[in-house]
DNA sequence: TCCATTATTAACGTGAACGTCAACATCATA
DNA sequence: TATGATGTTGACGTTCACGTTAATAATGGA
């Protein structure tokens, strides 16, 4: 048996299953947004299906929040430190240093979160526009309709 | 008097108004998002202030839904024609004419209106993730402390 | 009437996020 | 083991949505 697990992806079908292109990929790991992928043998990347959930965070940053893809790097490294924090947890790495990481990323997701807020109510009053022009246009259309009969 | 109304915009007051730059103003015209812009004596472009709702729309359709200037463009153009439709009402431009241009409309808004709704779906399951991260966060912010008093 | 401020067109420049191509290596399978 | 599909690294190209600069003209108040 290979040294991966049998469910490990080419970049190919990684790709697919995230619904961009390979390009895509290798840009995003030399952006810094997936961390030095594991190479099987001597080159090819392997990818765990469960970094699929990583691109499609990035591509949902991206393109619900308009971040930029160094900005969500920034989010992600943030995460990911926070993430090994766990690991490391009994290594005890400092409180001082655990708490400061913590803060930053309790502020940073505050942050996302209030973007959020304000995206979503800018999105209501878009969906109240547009539901409001598409009744005055079916009311138009009716009336078209009955001066088409009365002909 | 001059012949314009006194609540016309240079293009210096009426992009700061709009929260963009001349250069943005006169690159819409240019990819005829705005309508030739009547010009006062020679040259001077002057905007009335209700444009300025057209240029937020421009954003908004541009930030909120991803969506690309000549999209927005086809959109704003079949817009104004229903807008036409309805002053050129006792013009009666042949009533094949209205009922198509209507039903283009209502199908162009009915997309629109998929799309935030698809949007806002994304945005709910984007706030849910994040409150459940800022709210594991929290508590090991909290764990932390307390491992702090207790040394 | 003078002159600082603002506007005009035309042209070239820019940053982000990839696309595309070349020249080569590696994989999988018949 | 041959070979077609897939992968690798550069490096240059592309599109979108403007930014910037230059050379010139119009505005409007002292």
């Amino acid at each position: 048996m290979s040294p991966q697990t049998a469910s490990t992806l080419r970049i190919g079908q990684f790709a697919v299953a995230c619904g961009v292109t390979p390009r895509t990929i290798r840009f995003y790991e030399q952006q810094g947004l997936l961390s030095a992928i594991p190479r099987q043998t001597h080159t090819m990347r392997r990818y765990s299906p469960d970094l699929i959930a990583r691109v499609e965070r990035i591509q949902h940053l991206q393109t619900l929040l308009d971040w930029s893809l160094e900005d969500i790097r920034a989010a992600l490294v943030l995460e990911d430190q926070v993430a090994t924090l766990r690991t490391q947890y009994y290594q005890n790495p400092s409180v001082i240093h655990r708490q400061n990481l913590l803060d930053e990323a309790i502020q940073l997701t505050t942050n996302q979160l209030t973007r959020v807020y304000q995206r979503m109510e800018s999105l209501q009053n878009l969906q109240r526009d547009l539901e409001d022009k598409l009744s005055r246009y079916r009311a138009l259309r009716a009336e078209s309709d009955r001066e088409d009969d009365a002909r």
